[in-house]
DNA sequence: ATAATATATGTTATGTTATAACATTGCAAT
DNA sequence: ATTGCAATGTTATAACATAACATATATTAT
């Protein structure tokens, strides 16, 4: 469960800047703000954290629909994931190579790790054909305790 | 996606009152009735509406706390799931049976399925130990559309 | 360049989901 | 009877999210 790196997050926040350009998707101001705390926080955070971020940033107060309408292309672009479980959101830092993916949350310091395990994508596949279902959107959330947290 | 009978049903409430008594658990009239609704809908439930149903039943307006405290007291004993994609309610048809299970929720008509399969739950306690991670709960939630509504 | 169009943001208000805090009740053990 | 405990009632508010409409900004067509 390492933690990002600053570079990581650099070339992370880059690489957005970089799909959005080749696909021509309007990175805006408030977009690249959004994102930028979210992995800037490195941890699970919250709409309304944002949004105090933001107003701070911009020396004016935001309001709700702003957050979530960046959230919002964030998702759909798949740069951003929300995790159900938590109400919060994490940044992806493998954008397009995944459809599903899962994490784990540690409960108690928050941090999280993202995973993709096509072994597991399979199975989940093979029940939804198995009852015939088409599968939009998968949220696998796995919470619990990192090692440092569950040894102290 | 087969819906569930009206003998399931009763037996699924039956069974609920059969483990409380076996362990000693407070099943009061109000936790009684809060998981009959959440069974008898069938489908995933908002806390709300459990909240207007309580209230007609009782005859006087109830208030979210007791509704909140009924759900916590299902989920702790295993009797119903939150589904946190969703910010709804089911009952469980095998309660005290697994520690994970997953759905397959239908967008369009909003039925669901819940499934037990064991080498997903090995699967993804595999990944948990290979990261040092100690699972308390899984959300593992498909949303989609089952097969009726995918051919409409 | 100008107008038309689409996209994004600002703003106000409100809807939805969930919990904190404290009072009251009912019941069982001493 | 008194204490303790578990559950519920009650009031208020916290936390999360969106509807609806106004305004601004960027693109495109003329
Ligand atoms: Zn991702
Ligand atoms: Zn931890
Ligand atoms: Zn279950
Ligand atoms: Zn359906």
């Amino acid at each position: 469960m390492k933690s990002k790196s600053t570079s990581e997050l650099k070339a992370s926040i880059h690489r957005v800047e970089e799909i959005c350009k080749s696909n021509k998707l309007g990175l805006t101001e408030i977009r690249k703000q959004v994102f930028e705390i979210i992995v800037k926080k490195n941890k699970p955070i919250k709409a309304y954290e944002i949004l105090d971020k933001i107003s701070n940033i911009n020396n004016k107060p935001s309001h709700p629909p702003t957050v979530y309408r960046a959230i919002d292309f964030l998702i759909e672009n798949g740069f951003v994931h929300k995790l159900n479980s938590i109400n919060s959101f994490v940044g992806c830092f493998h954008p397009k190579a995944h459809k599903e993916c899962y994490f784990l949350i540690c409960k108690k310091c928050n941090i999280y790790q993202e995973c993709c395990d096509d072994s597991l994508k399979d199975r989940i596949s093979k029940t939804a054909i198995h009852n015939n279902f088409v599968i939009s959107n998968t949220t696998l959330e796995i919470e619990g305790h990192c090692l440092d947290c569950s040894q102290k």
